[in-house]
DNA sequence: ATAATATGGTGAT
DNA sequence: TCACCCTATTATC
Protein backbone atom coordinates (compact mmCIF):
# COMPACT_ATOMS: atom_id res chain seq x y z
CA UNK A 1 0.00 0.00 0.00
CA UNK A 2 2.48 2.80 1.08
CA UNK A 3 4.73 4.58 -1.42
CA UNK A 4 4.65 8.71 -0.90
CA UNK A 5 1.16 9.50 -2.96
CA UNK A 6 -0.73 7.00 -0.01
CA UNK A 7 0.83 8.82 2.62
CA UNK A 8 0.09 12.57 1.31
CA UNK A 9 -3.09 11.16 0.30
CA UNK A 10 -3.53 10.17 3.55
CA UNK A 11 -2.31 13.81 4.81
CA UNK A 12 -5.13 14.93 3.26
CA UNK A 13 -7.99 12.87 4.24
CA UNK A 14 -7.69 12.82 7.91
CA UNK A 15 -7.04 16.67 8.08
CA UNK A 16 -10.62 16.78 6.17
CA UNK A 17 -12.22 14.01 8.45
CA UNK A 18 -10.79 15.52 11.53
CA UNK A 19 -9.24 19.22 11.60
CA UNK A 20 -9.58 22.05 13.84
CA UNK A 21 -12.07 19.74 16.44
CA UNK A 22 -11.25 17.72 19.20
CA UNK A 23 -10.45 14.12 18.31
CA UNK A 24 -10.59 11.19 20.76
CA UNK A 25 -7.85 8.79 20.57
CA UNK A 26 -7.24 5.12 22.11
CA UNK A 27 -5.28 2.24 21.40
CA UNK A 28 -7.11 -0.62 21.63
CA UNK A 29 -3.92 -2.85 21.22
CA UNK A 30 -2.59 -1.26 24.27
CA UNK A 31 1.38 -0.51 22.79
CA UNK A 32 0.39 3.23 21.93
CA UNK A 33 -1.88 3.49 24.96
CA UNK A 34 0.50 6.03 27.38
CA UNK A 35 0.66 8.61 24.36
CA UNK A 36 -2.93 7.97 23.05
CA UNK A 37 -3.91 9.54 26.61
CA UNK A 38 -1.75 12.38 26.02
CA UNK A 39 -3.51 13.54 22.78
CA UNK A 40 -7.32 12.17 23.45
CA UNK A 41 -9.51 15.01 23.55
CA UNK A 42 -6.96 17.49 22.08
CA UNK A 43 -7.44 19.30 18.56
CA UNK A 44 -5.94 17.73 15.47
CA UNK A 45 -4.44 21.53 14.44
CA UNK A 46 -2.05 19.69 11.45
CA UNK A 47 -1.07 17.20 9.05
CA UNK A 48 1.67 17.01 7.04
CA UNK A 49 3.63 14.53 4.22
CA UNK A 50 7.30 14.18 3.83
CA UNK A 51 7.86 11.01 1.52
CA UNK A 52 6.78 8.05 2.97
CA UNK A 53 6.80 9.96 6.69
CA UNK A 54 3.04 11.22 8.18
CA UNK A 55 3.03 13.74 11.04
CA UNK A 56 0.24 14.67 13.13
CA UNK A 57 -0.16 17.54 15.19
CA UNK A 58 -2.57 18.25 17.99
CA UNK A 59 -3.12 21.30 20.08
CA UNK A 60 -0.64 23.02 18.27
CA UNK A 61 2.19 21.35 19.70
CA UNK A 62 2.04 17.98 19.93
CA UNK A 63 3.66 15.94 17.39
CA UNK A 64 2.83 12.51 16.42
CA UNK A 65 4.93 10.58 13.71
CA UNK A 66 3.99 7.60 12.04
CA UNK A 67 5.95 5.45 9.02
CA UNK A 68 3.21 2.54 8.00
CA UNK A 69 6.48 0.76 6.72
CA UNK A 70 5.75 -2.34 4.76
CA UNK A 71 2.50 -3.43 6.16
CA UNK A 72 0.91 -0.55 8.28
CA UNK A 73 -2.29 0.63 7.39
CA UNK A 74 -4.19 3.72 8.33
CA UNK A 75 -7.70 2.97 7.48
CA UNK A 76 -11.12 5.32 7.43
CA UNK A 77 -14.07 3.93 9.17
CA UNK A 78 -18.04 5.14 9.43
CA UNK A 79 -18.55 5.04 13.31
CA UNK A 80 -19.22 2.94 15.21
CA UNK A 81 -16.05 1.17 14.31
CA UNK A 82 -15.70 -1.66 13.61
CA UNK A 83 -14.03 -4.38 15.98
CA UNK A 84 -10.33 -5.32 15.64
CA UNK A 85 -7.63 -6.92 18.38
CA UNK A 86 -4.63 -5.04 16.89
CA UNK A 87 -5.37 -1.18 16.48
CA UNK A 88 -2.16 0.53 17.74
CA UNK A 89 -4.18 4.03 17.52
CA UNK A 90 -7.99 4.84 16.83
CA UNK A 91 -8.86 8.59 16.34
CA UNK A 92 -12.17 9.47 16.26
CA UNK A 93 -13.68 12.54 14.92
CA UNK A 94 -17.57 13.35 14.59
CA UNK A 95 -18.76 10.99 11.62
CA UNK A 96 -15.40 9.30 10.88
CA UNK A 97 -12.62 7.42 12.62
CA UNK A 98 -8.98 6.54 11.70
CA UNK A 99 -7.23 3.09 12.82
CA UNK A 100 -3.88 2.47 12.57
CA UNK A 101 -2.74 -1.16 12.42
CA UNK A 102 0.86 -2.95 11.82
CA UNK A 103 3.30 0.30 11.97
CA UNK A 104 6.79 0.59 11.65
CA UNK A 105 6.78 3.87 13.36
CA UNK A 106 3.73 5.74 15.77
CA UNK A 107 4.97 7.98 18.51
CA UNK A 108 4.71 11.45 19.91
CA UNK A 109 7.80 13.53 18.97
CA UNK A 110 10.34 15.11 21.20
CA UNK A 111 11.59 18.72 20.26
CA UNK A 112 13.88 18.62 16.93
CA UNK A 113 12.98 15.12 16.21
CA UNK A 114 11.26 15.99 12.82
CA UNK A 115 14.07 18.04 11.81
CA UNK A 116 16.05 14.98 12.39
CA UNK A 117 13.76 12.79 10.46
CA UNK A 118 12.99 15.47 7.86
CA UNK A 119 17.19 16.35 7.31
CA UNK A 120 17.73 12.47 6.70
CA UNK A 121 15.36 13.29 3.26
CA UNK A 122 16.20 13.73 -0.51
CA UNK A 123 13.42 16.03 -1.84
CA UNK A 124 10.20 15.39 -2.27
CA UNK A 125 8.64 15.35 -5.63
CA UNK A 126 4.99 15.70 -4.27
CA UNK A 127 5.91 18.91 -2.03
CA UNK A 128 5.45 22.18 -3.39
CA UNK A 129 8.30 24.39 -4.34
CA UNK A 130 10.67 21.41 -3.87
CA UNK A 131 13.79 21.48 -6.03
CA UNK A 132 15.14 18.39 -8.08
CA UNK A 133 19.05 19.36 -6.75
CA UNK A 134 19.58 17.27 -4.22
CA UNK A 135 18.60 14.26 -6.13
CA UNK A 136 20.46 15.64 -9.46
CA UNK A 137 23.25 16.08 -6.80
CA UNK A 138 23.34 11.84 -5.35
CA UNK A 139 22.74 11.02 -8.73
CA UNK A 140 25.61 12.52 -10.94
CA UNK A 141 28.08 11.07 -7.64
CA UNK A 142 26.58 7.44 -6.78
CA UNK A 143 28.36 4.65 -7.80
CA UNK A 144 24.66 2.50 -7.15
CA UNK A 145 22.56 0.65 -9.81
CA UNK A 146 19.92 3.59 -10.74
CA UNK A 147 17.43 0.92 -9.65
CA UNK A 148 19.04 1.14 -5.66
CA UNK A 149 19.03 4.84 -5.80
CA UNK A 150 15.69 4.60 -6.77
CA UNK A 151 14.83 3.38 -3.57
CA UNK A 152 17.19 5.27 -1.15
CA UNK A 153 14.80 7.77 0.38
CA UNK A 154 17.86 10.02 1.31
CA UNK A 155 17.92 10.38 -2.29
CA UNK A 156 14.32 10.59 -3.47
CA UNK A 157 11.79 10.40 -1.00
CA UNK A 158 8.34 8.90 -1.37
CA UNK A 159 9.37 6.17 -3.97
CA UNK A 160 8.84 2.61 -3.28
CA UNK A 161 9.36 -0.45 -5.06
CA UNK A 162 6.21 -0.36 -7.53
CA UNK A 163 7.48 3.13 -8.70
CA UNK A 164 11.13 2.46 -9.33
CA UNK A 165 10.86 -0.42 -11.82
CA UNK A 166 7.66 1.80 -13.13
CA UNK A 167 10.19 4.38 -13.66
CA UNK A 168 12.95 2.50 -15.03
CA UNK A 169 10.58 1.53 -17.37
CA UNK A 170 9.21 4.81 -18.79
CA UNK A 171 12.12 6.19 -19.06
CA UNK A 172 13.57 2.94 -21.03
CA UNK A 173 16.70 3.21 -18.26
CA UNK A 174 17.59 -0.67 -17.24
CA UNK A 175 17.58 -0.62 -13.53
CA UNK A 176 21.40 -2.22 -13.34
CA UNK A 177 23.17 0.98 -14.88
CA UNK A 178 24.67 3.21 -12.71
CA UNK A 179 23.77 6.57 -11.54
CA UNK A 180 26.50 8.65 -12.19
CA UNK A 181 26.87 6.99 -15.75
CA UNK A 182 23.18 8.56 -16.51
CA UNK A 183 22.55 11.86 -18.25
CA UNK A 184 21.28 14.77 -16.74
CA UNK A 185 18.56 14.91 -19.12
CA UNK A 186 17.74 11.43 -17.92
CA UNK A 187 17.70 12.42 -14.07
CA UNK A 188 15.65 15.34 -14.99
CA UNK A 189 13.32 12.78 -16.66
CA UNK A 190 12.91 10.76 -14.00
CA UNK A 191 12.59 13.35 -11.39
CA UNK A 192 9.34 15.08 -13.63
CA UNK A 193 8.28 11.82 -13.73
CA UNK A 194 7.93 10.66 -10.42
CA UNK A 195 6.45 14.48 -9.53
CA UNK A 196 3.71 13.47 -12.51
CA UNK A 197 2.80 9.77 -11.42
CA UNK A 198 2.91 10.42 -7.75
CA UNK A 199 0.74 13.56 -8.24
CA UNK A 200 -1.55 11.17 -10.16
CA UNK A 201 -1.11 8.41 -7.70
CA UNK A 202 -2.64 10.42 -5.11
CA UNK A 203 -5.11 11.68 -7.25
CA UNK A 204 -6.54 7.86 -7.98
CA UNK A 205 -5.36 6.24 -4.42
CA UNK A 206 -3.42 3.87 -6.52
CA UNK A 207 -0.60 3.47 -8.74
CA UNK A 208 -1.43 3.30 -11.90
CA UNK A 209 1.32 4.16 -14.81
CA UNK A 210 -0.19 3.03 -18.14
CA UNK A 211 -3.29 5.35 -17.86
CA UNK A 212 -1.98 8.58 -18.38
CA UNK A 213 0.87 7.66 -21.12
CA UNK A 214 -2.01 5.57 -23.47
CA UNK A 215 -5.51 5.15 -22.65
CA UNK A 216 -6.18 8.36 -21.20
CA UNK A 217 -8.08 9.09 -17.73
CA UNK A 218 -11.02 7.26 -18.36
CA UNK A 219 -9.22 4.03 -18.61
CA UNK A 220 -9.61 3.71 -14.88
CA UNK A 221 -11.79 0.79 -15.78
CA UNK A 222 -8.61 -1.14 -17.42
CA UNK A 223 -8.13 -4.36 -15.64
CA UNK A 224 -6.62 -4.16 -12.35
CA UNK A 225 -3.48 -5.94 -13.56
CA UNK A 226 -2.92 -4.13 -16.44
CA UNK A 227 -2.43 -0.55 -14.31
CA UNK A 228 1.42 -1.48 -14.46
CA UNK A 229 4.13 -2.04 -16.89
CA UNK A 230 6.74 -3.87 -15.28
CA UNK A 231 6.19 -4.24 -11.46
CA UNK A 232 5.37 -7.91 -10.80
CA UNK A 233 5.13 -8.95 -14.30
CA UNK A 234 7.61 -10.87 -14.83
CA UNK A 235 7.38 -13.83 -17.87
CA UNK A 236 4.32 -12.02 -19.26
CA UNK A 237 4.69 -9.74 -22.61
CA UNK A 238 6.09 -6.37 -22.27
CA UNK A 239 2.83 -3.98 -22.84
CA UNK A 240 5.13 -2.49 -25.47
CA UNK A 241 7.16 -4.71 -27.39
CA UNK A 242 6.42 -8.51 -26.08
CA UNK A 243 9.54 -9.62 -25.01
CA UNK A 244 8.83 -11.35 -21.50
CA UNK A 245 9.93 -9.20 -18.67
CA UNK A 246 12.17 -10.56 -16.37
CA UNK A 247 13.40 -10.35 -12.76
CA UNK A 248 16.60 -9.12 -10.81
CA UNK A 249 17.08 -8.79 -7.25
CA UNK A 250 18.75 -4.64 -6.28
CA UNK A 251 18.72 -3.16 -3.21
CA UNK A 252 18.36 -6.54 -1.71
CA UNK A 253 14.82 -5.92 -3.48
CA UNK A 254 12.87 -7.44 -6.47
CA UNK A 255 13.00 -5.29 -9.62
CA UNK A 256 11.25 -6.24 -13.02
CA UNK A 257 12.40 -4.77 -16.43
CA UNK A 258 12.10 -5.39 -20.44
CA UNK A 259 15.50 -6.75 -21.67
CA UNK A 260 14.10 -5.13 -25.18
CA UNK A 261 12.96 -1.80 -23.97
CA UNK A 262 15.53 -1.51 -21.36
CA UNK A 263 18.75 -2.40 -22.32
CA UNK A 264 21.68 -1.80 -21.04
CA UNK A 265 23.77 1.04 -22.07
C1' DA B 1 -3.67 -25.43 9.85
C1' DT B 2 0.44 -23.55 8.29
C1' DA B 3 3.29 -20.92 5.03
C1' DA B 4 4.34 -17.32 1.99
C1' DT B 5 3.97 -12.79 0.68
C1' DA B 6 3.61 -7.55 0.73
C1' DT B 7 4.03 -0.71 -2.38
C1' DG B 8 9.62 -0.54 4.17
C1' DG B 9 13.26 0.30 7.15
C1' DT B 10 16.61 -0.86 10.95
C1' DG B 11 20.26 -2.86 13.15
C1' DA B 12 23.48 -6.69 13.51
C1' DT B 13 27.01 -9.50 11.03
C1' DT C 1 23.77 -9.23 3.11
C1' DC C 2 20.76 -10.93 6.35
C1' DA C 3 17.35 -11.39 10.16
C1' DC C 4 13.80 -9.24 11.97
C1' DC C 5 9.67 -6.23 13.09
C1' DC C 6 4.53 -5.31 12.52
C1' DT C 7 -0.48 -7.37 10.17
C1' DA C 8 -3.62 -9.15 6.70
C1' DT C 9 -4.52 -11.82 2.87
C1' DT C 10 -3.70 -15.52 -0.17
C1' DA C 11 -1.65 -19.93 -1.33
C1' DT C 12 -0.44 -24.54 -0.09
C1' DC C 13 -0.62 -28.73 2.66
Amino acid sequence: MPEGHTIHRLAKDVASDLRDRPVGASSPQGRFHDSAALIDGTVLTGTEAYGKNLFLEFGGHDLLFIHLGLIGKLRRHDLPHPERDTIRLRLEGQTHGWDLTGPQSCRILEPGDREEIVSKLGPDPLRRGTRPDGFLDKLERSGKPIGALLLDQGALAGVGNVYRSEFCFLTGINPHQAAKTLTLEQGTELWDLAKAQLRLGVKLNRIVTRVPAEVGLRAAKIGSDDRLYAYKREGLPCHRCGTEIVIATIANRSAWYCPTCQPKP
